[in-house]
DNA sequence: TTTCATGTAACTTTATCTATTACATGAAAT
DNA sequence: ATTTCATGTAATAGATAAAGTTACATGAAA
């Protein structure tokens, strides 16, 4: 299986422009995650087009947040990605004629489709803000542990 | 993504499997699920090798139900054919030093990790007897709509 | 001993995600 | 105005993984 990182790429783009004052450049955001620039512009570009970051060129151009961070969950963003399948595993037989498979199909969709609304949920309770938050909390955690 | 479709296939081929007097080929298994019969070989070997099934060679050898429909679950299968990779979903660095990207990472295994622990457990629930049983279901089904 | 069927390794094909190149567009700095 | 910076996007190449194919070995039944 060729897995996706969109996701998780995306979302740190994110924490690092939360933290960031004013635009970043897809090079710049690139670096931090050691990918292509226009990788960046291109996976951002969905995020663009769902109003949740600007992109502006030129002289001091470059990425911005322009979003509600304590509003704006995961799954807003897995949605501005355009939904990307969250399984690896898919039936080998979408409309199968045999109802041996239409059995094998039906029960597998079934436990898969509840996972998904289950995964779903979750991602609609994660807003960024808790994400930045619990970035905090772990650098609090390294600063306790450096003291002693 | 290129999903994975050996769950539903073995599956189904198990269905066949359990419908049949007598040992199936992989040549007959493959004509049924449109594919190779050395895909399927490779893909059954890790049944036969949890002892789910048995092959046998030479003439009317081939393979066979070694497993107790009613006992053996989806989630049996599954690990059978090494617990191959649930998610499309993965992050784009797995051990990060950034404490954004950690949190990030974070945030994404918890809500994976919660979903993926309740589909192996509905996989569990669900025995290869269920599945048959749904499909003598759906026979009926049809038979009653072409009375009418 | 011939035929059938699996067992497995090696190789090819296909699909998809990521990386890169190339060039166009537009905004700020000089 | 012109240069510089940065995005926008298409087109192409590379990397990876699943599925398909070929080839040959093993072993059992006819
Ligand atoms: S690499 Fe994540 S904070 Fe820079
Ligand atoms: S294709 Fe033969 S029963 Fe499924």
């Amino acid at each position: 299986m060729k897995s996706s990182s969109r996701l998780s790429a995306v979302l740190h783009a994110l924490m690092h422009m939360a933290a960031h004052r004013g635009p970043m450049t897809s090079e710049v955001l690139a670096q931090c995650m050691s990918t292509h620039p226009v990788v960046v512009r291109r996976t951002m570009s969905g995020l663009r087009e769902a109003g949740l970051v600007t992109s502006t060129k030129g002289h001091n151009g470059g990425w911005s947040i322009a979003c509600d961070m304590e509003k704006t969950t995961i799954r807003d963003i897995h949605e501005a990605l355009g939904e990307p399948a969250v399984y690896a595993i898919a039936n080998s037989n979408d409309a199968p004629q045999c109802l041996l498979e239409q059995a094998v199909n039906a029960a597998l969709d079934d436990a898969m489709k509840e996972a998904e609304a289950l995964l779903l949920a979750r991602f609609q309770s994660l807003t960024l803000a808790q994400i930045a938050g619990d970035f905090t909390e772990r650098l609090r955690q390294r600063h306790r542990h450096k003291d002693h």
